[in-house]
RNA sequence: GGAGAGGUUCCCGAGCGGCCAAAGGGAACAGACUGUAAAUCUGUCGUCAGACGACUUCGGAGGUUCGAAUCCCCCCCUCUCCA
């Protein structure tokens, strides 16, 4: 068959295609014409911390650039206005015009670790929606009913639970359709979670007589904690900005039974060793061994080779030998001697001086390997102390004689 | 516009005059253990103060009371039903 190639890279890691004829049809036609596909994603600029649960997609707009398509990146300055519904963040503070800039910079400079920028086109979505007017809205939101929001689980759940859904709450799905009229997309990328608000843009498409748009719908990455899809506000993601031990560390914190859906979609392992993997796992070896394998492969996307195993080493340096790690964050007192729990307070160690207290009370903190038990101690400071708070918060002292 | 329900600590959610810094669960953090920042168990979880005690917190502003998250008044917000 045609495009057996295309279609195996397109549908790797992938939930959904509707409808997947239609795709084989658009690979066609770009071939006869040596026109690439433009492949949609949108984001909202609320913020710029980038997880790898957003790059799911993004990676699979990476594939469809090496096919030789056009990826394009939307930068929702009016939708995020709104919020999406399906994301349900509270706080929805304005965006003024140097904030879109900032993030959507800092947005971007994430996602081209990922994808190839001589074949991405970013678009921002004030560029259609700035200049229409209220005619143009009116008409715009005439072309959906509320019995077609309403039968969405979104809309529907919160309506039906009694929870706030705002007017402008079902605007969200029409702007986002909008956007693929705007740009003329062939391809919308996005989580299955999209899938309402993508299909609306293919509606959106053919009431505007164009040619419609697919839909390719990856997974739902699951966070750290392995139960809730990896966001912001659920504090269980792993950030790009993150640092390779960081990444490596929180790899290791997901829970066991999440190993291969990470491998599956967070890494560019190819699916006959993930298959391999999955069998090596079932005869119940330790699955630390693959999870440090998992979490190398992670850091080594966004890092490099050389930064995986450095973090990998890292890692069991600290958290098997329970060594000191090798970056440890310095100050340099003049004083001789401090309280502890000031020295634990200024150096954000802890947040509070009762965190100071309890962390001193649960036996927490070392000093220089040594527990300190003493809660109203002073620390009389030699150069070169090593400080330990819990797992993970290290602190050196440099003593200045001068 | 009318009638009713509600807004509690990071989240969910109990409390409805003192025994409330506020049950319970989740998250988070710590300790033990371990094969991992997995799992499990235990503990901690407003701030300040030598665990005594003090101060700030229960949508916002007032009031009643020796004393309020709990009662009253006004305001803001959410939901349901009626029009």
């Amino acid at each position: 068959m045609k495009f057996e190639h295309e279609l195996k890279v397109i549908r790797k890691g992938v939930e959904e295609i509707i409808p997947e004829e239609e795709l084989i049809k658009k690979l066609e036609k770009s071939e006869k014409t040596g026109k690439p596909l433009r492949i949609k994603y949108g984001i909202d600029p609320t913020g710029y911390d980038v997880h790898i649960g957003h790059l799911v997609p993004i990676r699979k707009m990476r594939e469809f650039q090496d096919l030789g398509h056009t990826g394009v990146i939307i930068i929702g300055d009016f939708t995020a206005q709104i919020g999406d519904p399906t994301g349900r963040d509270e706080s929805r503070p304005p965006l003024n015009a140097e904030m879109v800039k900032s993030n959507s910079e800092k947005y971007m400079e994430q996602l081209f670790t990922v994808l190839d920028a001589s074949k991405t086109e970013v678009r921002l979505q004030s560029e259609w929606f700035g200049k229409m007017g209220m005619m143009d809205v009116l008409k715009l939101m005439g072309k959906f009913t509320l019995a077609q929001f309403m039968a969405h689980d979104t809309f529907r759940n919160r309506y039906e639970q009694g929870l706030p859904l705002g007017m402008h709450e079902i605007m969200y799905p029409i702007l986002q359709g909008y956007d693929s009229v705007a740009i003329e997309s062939d391809v919308e990328l996005g989580a299955t979670e999209q899938k309402f608000n993508i299909l609306c843009g293919r509606d959106m498409q053919r009431i505007y007589g164009m040619e419609q748009q697919i839909a390719v719908l990856s997974p739902i990455l699951l966070g750290t904690d392995g139960i809730q899809k990896m966001g912001k506000s659920m504090n269980n993601y792993i950030a790009v900005f993150d640092t390779p031990n960081d990444k490596f560390g929180k790899v290791m914190s997901i829970p066991d039974a999440l190993i291969l859906n990470y491998f599956n979609y967070a890494t560019k392992l190819d699916p006959d060793e993930i298959e391999k993997i999955k069998k090596e796992l079932a005869t119940g070896i330790n699955p630390m061994i693959y999870k440090k394998m998992l979490a190398r492969e992670i850091v080594k996307l966004y890092h490099g080779e050389e930064a995986g195993m450095e973090a990998q080493s890292a890692f069991e340096k600290v958290f098997s030998n329970k060594e000191l790690p090798d970056d440890i964050p310095e100050i340099t007192m003049t004083d001789d001697k401090i309280k502890m729990i000031r020295l634990l307070v200024d150096n954000q160690l802890c947040a509070s001086n009762s965190e100071a207290k309890r962390m001193i009370m649960q036996n927490a903190v070392t000093v220089d390997g040594e527990k300190w038990s003493d809660v109203e101690g002073d620390l009389q400071i030699t150069d070169g102390l090593v400080i330990k708070v819990g797992k993970r918060k290290y602190l050196q002292i440099k003593k200045d004689q001068g």
